[in-house]
RNA sequence: GGAGAGAUGGCUGAGCGGUCGAUAGCGGCGGUCUUGAAAACCGUUGAACAGCAAUGUUCCAGGGGUUCGAAUCCCUUUCUCUCCGCCA
Protein backbone atom coordinates (compact mmCIF):
# COMPACT_ATOMS: atom_id res chain seq x y z
CA UNK A 1 0.00 0.00 0.00
CA UNK A 2 1.75 2.99 -1.00
CA UNK A 3 1.87 6.16 1.57
CA UNK A 4 -0.69 8.22 1.53
CA UNK A 5 1.30 11.59 2.12
CA UNK A 6 3.82 10.12 -0.85
CA UNK A 7 0.73 9.94 -3.19
CA UNK A 8 -0.80 13.67 -1.92
CA UNK A 9 3.33 15.18 -2.76
CA UNK A 10 4.13 13.33 -5.68
CA UNK A 11 1.01 12.53 -7.57
CA UNK A 12 2.40 12.82 -11.12
CA UNK A 13 5.92 11.07 -10.43
CA UNK A 14 3.59 7.93 -8.86
CA UNK A 15 1.13 8.26 -12.10
CA UNK A 16 4.12 7.96 -14.63
CA UNK A 17 5.46 5.18 -12.32
CA UNK A 18 2.54 3.26 -11.99
CA UNK A 19 2.62 3.48 -16.02
CA UNK A 20 5.21 1.57 -15.48
CA UNK A 21 3.70 -1.13 -14.38
CA UNK A 22 0.94 -0.88 -16.71
CA UNK A 23 -1.83 0.55 -14.49
CA UNK A 24 -3.59 3.28 -15.52
CA UNK A 25 -4.24 5.24 -12.17
CA UNK A 26 -5.25 8.59 -13.41
CA UNK A 27 -8.87 7.97 -12.02
CA UNK A 28 -8.12 5.57 -9.16
CA UNK A 29 -5.64 8.21 -7.77
CA UNK A 30 -7.60 11.55 -8.11
CA UNK A 31 -9.80 9.44 -6.08
CA UNK A 32 -7.58 8.88 -3.32
CA UNK A 33 -6.59 12.24 -3.37
CA UNK A 34 -10.08 13.76 -3.32
CA UNK A 35 -10.80 11.42 -0.18
CA UNK A 36 -8.12 11.70 1.48
CA UNK A 37 -8.74 15.66 1.73
CA UNK A 38 -12.18 14.99 2.57
CA UNK A 39 -11.01 12.53 5.36
CA UNK A 40 -8.60 15.34 6.60
CA UNK A 41 -11.33 18.00 6.71
CA UNK A 42 -14.04 15.55 8.27
CA UNK A 43 -11.63 14.65 11.22
CA UNK A 44 -11.07 17.91 11.75
CA UNK A 45 -14.63 18.91 11.80
CA UNK A 46 -14.81 15.91 14.30
CA UNK A 47 -12.04 16.48 16.34
CA UNK A 48 -13.27 19.61 17.16
CA UNK A 49 -16.96 18.70 18.25
CA UNK A 50 -15.56 16.35 20.49
CA UNK A 51 -13.28 18.97 22.05
CA UNK A 52 -16.31 20.94 22.72
CA UNK A 53 -18.26 18.17 24.42
CA UNK A 54 -15.16 17.07 26.19
CA UNK A 55 -15.06 20.37 27.60
CA UNK A 56 -18.95 20.93 28.53
CA UNK A 57 -18.40 17.03 30.84
CA UNK A 58 -15.38 18.46 32.27
CA UNK A 59 -17.04 21.35 33.37
CA UNK A 60 -20.31 19.23 34.71
CA UNK A 61 -18.06 17.05 36.51
CA UNK A 62 -16.74 20.17 38.32
CA UNK A 63 -20.20 21.65 39.31
CA UNK A 64 -21.22 18.47 40.27
CA UNK A 65 -17.75 18.55 42.96
CA UNK A 66 -19.17 21.74 44.02
CA UNK A 67 -23.00 20.34 44.26
CA UNK A 68 -23.94 23.00 42.01
CA UNK A 69 -26.35 20.65 40.44
CA UNK A 70 -28.84 22.42 38.79
CA UNK A 71 -26.41 24.37 36.93
CA UNK A 72 -24.84 20.55 35.89
CA UNK A 73 -28.17 19.86 34.91
CA UNK A 74 -28.37 22.85 32.46
CA UNK A 75 -25.01 21.91 31.18
CA UNK A 76 -26.39 18.60 30.03
CA UNK A 77 -28.54 19.70 27.74
CA UNK A 78 -26.14 21.45 26.00
CA UNK A 79 -24.07 18.12 24.55
CA UNK A 80 -27.51 17.00 23.24
CA UNK A 81 -26.75 18.59 19.90
CA UNK A 82 -22.98 18.15 19.89
CA UNK A 83 -23.66 14.28 20.76
CA UNK A 84 -25.81 14.42 17.38
CA UNK A 85 -23.32 15.98 15.36
CA UNK A 86 -19.97 13.58 16.43
CA UNK A 87 -22.46 11.02 15.69
CA UNK A 88 -22.95 12.15 11.93
CA UNK A 89 -19.20 13.31 11.63
CA UNK A 90 -17.95 9.89 12.82
CA UNK A 91 -20.34 8.16 10.24
CA UNK A 92 -19.12 10.10 7.79
CA UNK A 93 -15.29 9.52 8.46
CA UNK A 94 -16.15 5.67 8.85
CA UNK A 95 -17.77 5.53 5.29
CA UNK A 96 -14.77 8.14 3.53
CA UNK A 97 -12.18 5.43 5.65
CA UNK A 98 -13.37 3.03 4.14
CA UNK A 99 -13.60 3.80 0.45
CA UNK A 100 -10.12 5.05 1.31
CA UNK A 101 -8.73 1.94 2.08
CA UNK A 102 -10.48 -0.05 -0.74
CA UNK A 103 -8.73 2.42 -3.25
CA UNK A 104 -5.43 2.67 -1.57
CA UNK A 105 -5.39 -1.57 -1.06
CA UNK A 106 -5.95 -1.57 -5.54
CA UNK A 107 -2.96 0.43 -5.72
CA UNK A 108 0.14 -1.72 -7.16
CA UNK A 109 3.67 -0.82 -5.54
CA UNK A 110 5.76 1.65 -7.47
CA UNK A 111 8.34 0.09 -9.42
CA UNK A 112 11.96 0.93 -8.20
CA UNK A 113 13.52 3.24 -11.02
CA UNK A 114 15.98 0.49 -12.36
CA UNK A 115 12.85 -1.53 -13.55
CA UNK A 116 13.18 -2.06 -17.08
CA UNK A 117 10.41 -0.36 -19.54
CA UNK A 118 8.30 -3.48 -21.03
CA UNK A 119 4.89 -5.13 -21.38
CA UNK A 120 5.84 -9.45 -22.02
CA UNK A 121 7.61 -11.54 -19.87
CA UNK A 122 10.49 -11.55 -23.90
CA UNK A 123 11.04 -7.98 -22.09
CA UNK A 124 12.99 -8.64 -18.94
CA UNK A 125 16.26 -8.25 -18.97
CA UNK A 126 19.26 -10.55 -18.54
CA UNK A 127 21.20 -9.42 -16.17
CA UNK A 128 23.88 -12.71 -16.16
CA UNK A 129 23.98 -16.85 -16.61
CA UNK A 130 25.82 -19.13 -14.74
CA UNK A 131 26.11 -22.67 -15.13
CA UNK A 132 26.91 -25.52 -18.04
CA UNK A 133 24.06 -26.97 -20.34
CA UNK A 134 24.68 -30.43 -20.19
CA UNK A 135 25.14 -32.67 -23.29
CA UNK A 136 22.02 -35.46 -23.28
CA UNK A 137 21.74 -37.92 -25.75
CA UNK A 138 19.74 -37.90 -28.47
CA UNK A 139 17.01 -40.27 -26.69
CA UNK A 140 16.89 -37.68 -23.82
CA UNK A 141 13.56 -37.74 -22.38
CA UNK A 142 10.63 -35.46 -20.51
CA UNK A 143 11.34 -35.42 -16.89
CA UNK A 144 7.30 -36.71 -16.55
CA UNK A 145 8.43 -39.62 -18.82
CA UNK A 146 11.54 -39.90 -16.31
CA UNK A 147 9.45 -40.05 -13.25
CA UNK A 148 6.94 -42.98 -15.02
CA UNK A 149 9.96 -44.74 -15.56
CA UNK A 150 12.20 -44.79 -12.35
CA UNK A 151 8.62 -45.11 -9.82
CA UNK A 152 9.46 -41.27 -8.63
CA UNK A 153 6.27 -39.23 -8.94
CA UNK A 154 2.23 -40.79 -9.93
CA UNK A 155 0.44 -37.95 -11.59
CA UNK A 156 -1.96 -40.15 -12.34
CA UNK A 157 -2.46 -41.07 -8.38
CA UNK A 158 -2.71 -37.89 -7.48
CA UNK A 159 -5.17 -37.04 -10.16
CA UNK A 160 -7.25 -39.61 -8.42
CA UNK A 161 -6.78 -38.40 -4.79
CA UNK A 162 -7.16 -34.77 -5.39
CA UNK A 163 -6.97 -33.67 -8.85
CA UNK A 164 -4.83 -32.33 -11.77
CA UNK A 165 -1.67 -30.58 -10.10
CA UNK A 166 -1.82 -32.74 -6.92
CA UNK A 167 1.14 -35.08 -7.88
CA UNK A 168 2.21 -37.78 -5.33
CA UNK A 169 6.20 -38.28 -4.83
CA UNK A 170 7.48 -41.88 -3.96
CA UNK A 171 10.00 -44.10 -2.68
CA UNK A 172 13.58 -42.33 -4.10
CA UNK A 173 11.26 -39.37 -5.48
CA UNK A 174 10.07 -39.18 -2.05
CA UNK A 175 13.39 -39.03 -0.87
CA UNK A 176 14.76 -36.27 -3.49
CA UNK A 177 12.06 -34.03 -2.32
CA UNK A 178 13.51 -34.30 1.68
CA UNK A 179 16.92 -33.81 0.49
CA UNK A 180 16.63 -30.74 -1.54
CA UNK A 181 14.08 -29.26 1.57
CA UNK A 182 17.22 -30.09 3.96
CA UNK A 183 19.74 -29.04 1.80
CA UNK A 184 18.15 -25.24 1.00
CA UNK A 185 17.25 -25.05 4.57
CA UNK A 186 20.44 -25.63 5.99
CA UNK A 187 21.98 -23.55 3.82
CA UNK A 188 19.20 -21.08 4.37
CA UNK A 189 20.42 -21.39 8.37
CA UNK A 190 24.10 -21.20 7.23
CA UNK A 191 23.54 -17.59 5.96
CA UNK A 192 22.05 -16.30 9.28
CA UNK A 193 18.14 -16.99 8.41
CA UNK A 194 16.01 -18.00 11.20
CA UNK A 195 14.43 -21.11 10.58
CA UNK A 196 10.39 -20.92 11.10
CA UNK A 197 7.61 -23.58 10.64
CA UNK A 198 4.95 -21.41 9.52
CA UNK A 199 0.24 -22.47 9.58
CA UNK A 200 -0.09 -23.14 6.45
CA UNK A 201 -3.21 -21.42 6.54
CA UNK A 202 -3.47 -17.40 7.29
CA UNK A 203 -6.40 -15.43 8.01
CA UNK A 204 -7.57 -12.18 5.75
CA UNK A 205 -5.68 -10.10 7.35
CA UNK A 206 -2.44 -11.77 7.07
CA UNK A 207 -3.81 -12.08 3.26
CA UNK A 208 -4.24 -8.11 2.86
CA UNK A 209 -1.03 -7.21 5.18
CA UNK A 210 1.61 -9.53 2.14
CA UNK A 211 -0.97 -8.15 -0.38
CA UNK A 212 -2.72 -10.98 -1.74
CA UNK A 213 -5.75 -9.88 -0.91
CA UNK A 214 -7.70 -8.30 -2.59
CA UNK A 215 -5.80 -8.24 -5.60
CA UNK A 216 -5.26 -12.26 -5.82
CA UNK A 217 -8.83 -13.19 -4.22
CA UNK A 218 -9.61 -16.22 -6.11
CA UNK A 219 -6.03 -17.34 -6.57
CA UNK A 220 -6.06 -19.25 -2.85
CA UNK A 221 -7.88 -21.77 -1.86
CA UNK A 222 -10.35 -20.27 0.78
CA UNK A 223 -11.83 -22.89 3.21
CA UNK A 224 -15.23 -21.51 3.77
CA UNK A 225 -15.72 -22.59 7.32
CA UNK A 226 -13.49 -20.76 9.21
CA UNK A 227 -12.38 -18.00 6.30
CA UNK A 228 -9.09 -19.31 6.74
CA UNK A 229 -6.68 -18.93 2.95
CA UNK A 230 -4.13 -21.87 2.04
CA UNK A 231 -0.68 -20.18 2.01
CA UNK A 232 0.23 -19.51 -1.63
CA UNK A 233 3.86 -19.06 -0.35
CA UNK A 234 5.69 -19.02 3.39
CA UNK A 235 6.43 -15.42 2.25
CA UNK A 236 2.67 -14.46 4.08
CA UNK A 237 2.65 -16.51 7.64
CA UNK A 238 6.47 -15.63 7.89
CA UNK A 239 6.22 -11.79 7.02
CA UNK A 240 3.13 -11.58 8.98
CA UNK A 241 5.13 -12.63 12.25
CA UNK A 242 5.50 -8.64 12.19
CA UNK A 243 2.53 -7.95 11.34
CA UNK A 244 1.93 -4.45 13.99
CA UNK A 245 5.06 -4.73 15.19
CA UNK A 246 7.61 -1.56 16.65
CA UNK A 247 11.32 -2.79 15.89
CA UNK A 248 14.15 -1.38 17.36
CA UNK A 249 16.89 0.30 14.68
CA UNK A 250 19.05 -2.34 15.85
CA UNK A 251 16.95 -5.32 15.61
CA UNK A 252 17.34 -5.43 11.66
CA UNK A 253 17.69 -6.89 9.99
CA UNK A 254 15.09 -9.89 10.58
CA UNK A 255 16.17 -12.74 8.78
CA UNK A 256 13.69 -15.57 8.42
CA UNK A 257 13.42 -18.91 6.31
CA UNK A 258 10.63 -21.41 6.20
CA UNK A 259 9.77 -24.97 4.50
CA UNK A 260 6.31 -25.14 3.24
CA UNK A 261 4.05 -26.21 1.21
CA UNK A 262 2.43 -23.69 -1.18
CA UNK A 263 -1.09 -23.80 -2.60
CA UNK A 264 -2.11 -22.11 -5.80
CA UNK A 265 -5.51 -22.37 -7.80
CA UNK A 266 -3.41 -20.82 -10.63
CA UNK A 267 -7.09 -20.97 -12.40
CA UNK A 268 -7.02 -20.17 -16.47
CA UNK A 269 -3.48 -22.23 -16.98
CA UNK A 270 -3.77 -25.41 -19.87
CA UNK A 271 -1.36 -27.19 -22.29
CA UNK A 272 2.32 -28.21 -22.07
CA UNK A 273 3.42 -24.95 -19.91
CA UNK A 274 1.72 -27.36 -16.99
CA UNK A 275 2.57 -30.42 -18.02
CA UNK A 276 4.20 -32.98 -15.21
CA UNK A 277 6.02 -30.44 -12.76
CA UNK A 278 6.04 -27.54 -14.41
CA UNK A 279 3.19 -26.25 -12.86
CA UNK A 280 1.38 -27.99 -9.60
CA UNK A 281 -1.59 -26.21 -7.31
CA UNK A 282 0.19 -27.64 -4.56
CA UNK A 283 4.17 -27.61 -4.35
CA UNK A 284 7.15 -27.76 -1.90
CA UNK A 285 9.40 -24.24 -1.50
CA UNK A 286 11.72 -22.64 1.16
CA UNK A 287 11.32 -19.22 1.17
CA UNK A 288 13.83 -16.56 2.60
CA UNK A 289 12.23 -13.26 3.92
CA UNK A 290 14.12 -10.35 5.44
CA UNK A 291 12.91 -7.49 7.28
CA UNK A 292 15.35 -4.32 6.40
CA UNK A 293 16.66 -0.70 6.89
CA UNK A 294 15.45 1.27 3.86
CA UNK A 295 18.90 2.55 3.44
CA UNK A 296 20.41 -1.02 3.07
CA UNK A 297 16.75 -2.97 1.50
CA UNK A 298 18.66 -2.75 -2.09
CA UNK A 299 22.13 -4.13 -0.89
CA UNK A 300 20.04 -7.20 0.83
CA UNK A 301 18.71 -7.99 -2.14
CA UNK A 302 21.58 -8.26 -3.95
CA UNK A 303 22.76 -10.25 -1.08
CA UNK A 304 19.38 -12.67 -1.68
CA UNK A 305 20.01 -13.04 -5.01
CA UNK A 306 23.36 -14.25 -4.44
CA UNK A 307 22.21 -16.65 -2.12
CA UNK A 308 19.64 -18.17 -4.58
CA UNK A 309 22.48 -18.06 -6.91
CA UNK A 310 25.11 -20.18 -5.01
CA UNK A 311 21.71 -22.93 -4.60
CA UNK A 312 22.10 -23.43 -8.25
CA UNK A 313 25.52 -23.28 -8.85
CA UNK A 314 25.99 -26.05 -6.01
CA UNK A 315 23.55 -27.95 -7.54
CA UNK A 316 25.15 -27.69 -10.97
CA UNK A 317 22.09 -26.91 -12.89
CA UNK A 318 22.29 -24.11 -15.68
CA UNK A 319 20.45 -20.89 -15.06
CA UNK A 320 20.07 -17.20 -15.65
CA UNK A 321 19.03 -14.25 -13.53
CA UNK A 322 16.47 -11.88 -15.31
CA UNK A 323 15.80 -8.33 -14.20
CA UNK A 324 12.06 -8.27 -14.36
CA UNK A 325 10.24 -5.33 -16.31
CA UNK A 326 7.22 -3.58 -15.55
CA UNK A 327 4.72 -5.70 -16.98
CA UNK A 328 5.95 -8.99 -15.54
CA UNK A 329 6.10 -7.70 -12.31
CA UNK A 330 3.61 -8.63 -9.23
CA UNK A 331 1.38 -6.66 -7.76
CA UNK A 332 3.58 -5.66 -3.93
CA UNK A 333 7.00 -5.38 -5.46
CA UNK A 334 8.90 -2.77 -6.50
CA UNK A 335 11.82 -4.61 -7.89
CA UNK A 336 12.38 -8.02 -8.57
CA UNK A 337 14.88 -10.74 -9.88
CA UNK A 338 13.76 -13.77 -11.21
CA UNK A 339 15.77 -16.95 -11.47
CA UNK A 340 15.18 -19.51 -14.24
CA UNK A 341 16.86 -22.97 -14.95
CA UNK A 342 17.31 -24.51 -18.33
CA UNK A 343 15.43 -27.84 -18.83
CA UNK A 344 17.79 -29.67 -21.47
CA UNK A 345 15.40 -32.41 -22.10
CA UNK A 346 12.31 -29.70 -22.85
CA UNK A 347 14.54 -27.05 -24.15
CA UNK A 348 12.68 -24.46 -22.33
CA UNK A 349 14.20 -22.45 -19.24
CA UNK A 350 11.82 -22.76 -16.01
CA UNK A 351 11.40 -20.06 -13.37
CA UNK A 352 12.31 -21.40 -10.01
CA UNK A 353 13.04 -18.56 -7.86
CA UNK A 354 11.55 -14.53 -7.80
CA UNK A 355 13.80 -12.15 -5.26
CA UNK A 356 11.78 -9.30 -4.33
CA UNK A 357 11.95 -6.19 -2.49
CA UNK A 358 8.93 -5.04 -1.65
CA UNK A 359 10.46 -1.56 -0.21
CA UNK A 360 7.39 -0.03 2.50
CA UNK A 361 4.69 -1.51 0.63
CA UNK A 362 3.78 -4.46 2.53
CA UNK A 363 4.92 -2.76 5.58
CA UNK A 364 2.88 0.09 5.35
CA UNK A 365 -0.23 -2.46 5.08
CA UNK A 366 1.44 -4.36 8.02
CA UNK A 367 2.43 -1.50 10.59
CA UNK A 368 5.87 -3.17 10.54
CA UNK A 369 7.72 -0.30 11.76
CA UNK A 370 10.98 0.55 13.59
CA UNK A 371 12.12 3.27 15.64
CA UNK A 372 15.50 5.10 14.87
CA UNK A 373 18.06 6.87 16.78
CA UNK A 374 16.10 9.58 17.40
CA UNK A 375 13.16 8.03 18.17
CA UNK A 376 11.62 8.34 14.81
CA UNK A 377 9.11 6.09 13.55
CA UNK A 378 9.60 4.81 9.99
CA UNK A 379 8.06 1.70 8.05
CA UNK A 380 10.64 -1.28 7.62
CA UNK A 381 11.08 -2.17 3.83
CA UNK A 382 10.37 -6.34 3.37
CA UNK A 383 11.95 -8.32 0.94
CA UNK A 384 11.45 -12.29 0.12
CA UNK A 385 12.70 -15.18 -2.17
CA UNK A 386 12.69 -18.71 -3.01
CA UNK A 387 15.42 -20.94 -2.33
CA UNK A 388 13.97 -22.77 -3.85
CA UNK A 389 10.93 -23.67 -5.45
CA UNK A 390 11.17 -27.52 -5.33
CA UNK A 391 9.28 -28.69 -8.57
CA UNK A 392 11.22 -27.43 -10.96
CA UNK A 393 14.02 -27.88 -9.98
CA UNK A 394 13.61 -31.57 -9.78
CA UNK A 395 12.31 -31.28 -13.52
CA UNK A 396 15.50 -30.10 -14.58
CA UNK A 397 17.57 -31.88 -12.21
CA UNK A 398 16.14 -35.52 -13.31
CA UNK A 399 16.34 -34.07 -17.12
CA UNK A 400 19.74 -32.74 -16.92
CA UNK A 401 21.45 -35.63 -15.03
CA UNK A 402 20.23 -38.57 -17.06
CA UNK A 403 21.91 -40.95 -18.65
CA UNK A 404 21.65 -43.38 -20.73
CA UNK A 405 23.22 -46.67 -19.43
CA UNK A 406 23.53 -45.71 -15.40
CA UNK A 407 19.98 -43.50 -14.41
CA UNK A 408 19.80 -40.37 -12.87
CA UNK A 409 22.99 -39.03 -11.41
CA UNK A 410 22.17 -36.94 -7.89
CA UNK A 411 24.40 -33.88 -7.64
CA UNK A 412 27.51 -34.09 -4.92
CA UNK A 413 25.70 -31.97 -2.78
CA UNK A 414 22.74 -33.47 -1.98
CA UNK A 415 24.03 -37.26 -1.51
CA UNK A 416 24.46 -36.80 1.99
CA UNK A 417 20.56 -35.94 2.11
CA UNK A 418 19.27 -38.52 -0.14
CA UNK A 419 21.71 -41.60 0.80
CA UNK A 420 21.69 -42.61 -2.45
CA UNK A 421 24.07 -41.45 -5.49
CA UNK A 422 22.19 -42.40 -8.44
CA UNK A 423 18.47 -42.83 -9.18
CA UNK A 424 18.40 -46.38 -11.47
C1' G B 1 -16.41 -30.60 26.17
C1' G B 2 -17.79 -28.90 31.77
C1' A B 3 -16.68 -25.24 35.96
C1' G B 4 -14.19 -20.88 37.52
C1' A B 5 -10.68 -16.62 37.05
C1' G B 6 -8.55 -13.06 34.06
C1' A B 7 -6.78 -9.57 29.62
C1' U B 8 -4.10 -2.15 31.61
C1' G B 9 2.06 1.13 28.53
C1' G B 10 8.79 -2.78 26.72
C1' C B 11 7.84 -6.06 31.41
C1' U B 12 5.51 -6.59 36.43
C1' G B 13 1.37 -4.43 38.45
C1' A B 14 -2.31 -0.35 40.77
C1' G B 15 -6.71 2.02 39.41
C1' C B 16 -13.24 -0.32 39.58
C1' G B 17 -18.04 6.31 37.03
C1' G B 18 -15.38 12.71 36.66
C1' U B 19 -9.37 16.72 36.68
C1' C B 20 -6.69 9.18 34.27
C1' G B 21 -3.07 8.41 28.78
C1' A B 22 -3.45 6.29 33.45
C1' U B 23 0.03 5.23 40.54
C1' A B 24 4.35 2.40 41.50
C1' G B 25 8.50 -0.90 40.53
C1' C B 26 11.70 -2.91 36.76
C1' G B 27 13.80 -1.98 32.09
C1' G B 28 15.40 1.99 28.41
C1' C B 29 17.51 6.91 27.64
C1' G B 30 20.08 11.49 29.59
C1' G B 31 22.82 13.46 33.70
C1' U B 32 25.56 13.89 38.69
C1' C B 33 29.43 11.09 41.06
C1' U B 34 33.84 7.94 39.18
C1' U B 35 40.31 7.11 35.90
C1' G B 36 36.31 3.74 33.90
C1' A B 37 32.25 0.68 35.39
C1' A B 38 28.80 -0.74 39.18
C1' A B 39 25.94 1.27 43.15
C1' A B 40 23.45 5.62 44.71
C1' C B 41 20.94 10.06 43.40
C1' C B 42 18.33 13.50 39.78
C1' G B 43 15.65 13.91 35.33
C1' U B 44 13.25 11.57 31.30
C1' U B 45 10.62 7.53 28.82
C1' G B 46 3.73 4.54 24.84
C1' A B 47 1.22 4.92 19.96
C1' A B 48 -1.99 6.94 15.80
C1' C B 49 -4.20 11.19 13.15
C1' A B 50 -4.41 16.65 12.05
C1' G B 51 -1.13 20.99 12.56
C1' C B 52 4.91 24.97 11.17
C1' A B 53 3.79 25.03 16.18
C1' A B 54 0.86 25.76 20.46
C1' U B 55 -2.46 22.29 20.78
C1' G B 56 -6.64 19.10 19.72
C1' U B 57 -8.68 14.17 18.94
C1' U B 58 -8.32 8.80 19.54
C1' C B 59 -6.30 4.25 21.86
C1' C B 60 -6.43 0.50 28.93
C1' A B 61 -7.61 -7.39 24.25
C1' G B 62 -11.57 -6.64 19.67
C1' G B 63 -16.68 -5.05 18.71
C1' G B 64 -21.28 -2.95 20.56
C1' G B 65 -24.19 -0.45 24.52
C1' U B 66 -25.56 2.70 29.10
C1' U B 67 -24.05 7.89 30.68
C1' C B 68 -23.29 14.86 30.25
C1' G B 69 -18.79 11.84 31.28
C1' A B 70 -16.22 4.79 30.88
C1' A B 71 -9.80 1.66 31.94
C1' U B 72 -13.86 1.55 35.53
C1' C B 73 -21.00 -0.46 34.55
C1' C B 74 -23.70 -3.87 30.81
C1' C B 75 -23.68 -7.20 26.35
C1' U B 76 -20.67 -9.86 22.95
C1' U B 77 -16.28 -12.01 20.45
C1' U B 78 -11.40 -13.63 20.86
C1' C B 79 -7.49 -15.14 23.77
C1' U B 80 -4.92 -16.69 28.44
C1' C B 81 -4.73 -19.25 33.17
C1' U B 82 -6.61 -23.04 36.99
C1' C B 83 -9.45 -27.61 37.93
C1' C B 84 -12.11 -31.81 35.57
C1' G B 85 -12.95 -34.71 31.02
C1' C B 86 -11.08 -36.34 26.19
C1' C B 87 -6.91 -36.95 22.95
C1' A B 88 -1.95 -37.74 18.50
Amino acid sequence: MLQLNHIQNNKEEVLARLAIKHFDGTKIIDDIVAHDTDRKKTQAELDNTLAKLNGVSKEIGQLMAQKKSEEAEAKKKETASLKEDAKQLEEKKAHIEKVLHDLLVRVPNLPHTSVPIGRTPEENVVVREGGVEPKLTVDAKPHWELTTQYNLISFELGNKITGAGFPVYMGKGAKLQRALISFFLDKAIAAGFLEIQPPLMVNADSGYATGQLPDKDGQMYFVNEDGYYLIPTAEVPVTNIYRDVLLKEEELPVKMCAYSQCFRREAGSYGKDVRGLNRLHQFDKVEIVQLEHPDKSYATLDAMVSHVESLLNALGLKYRILRLCGGDMSFASALTFDFEVYSAAQKKWLEVSSVSNFETFQSNRMKLRYKDKNGKINLAHTLNGSALALPRIVAALLENNQTSEEGIRIPDVLRPYTGFDWIK
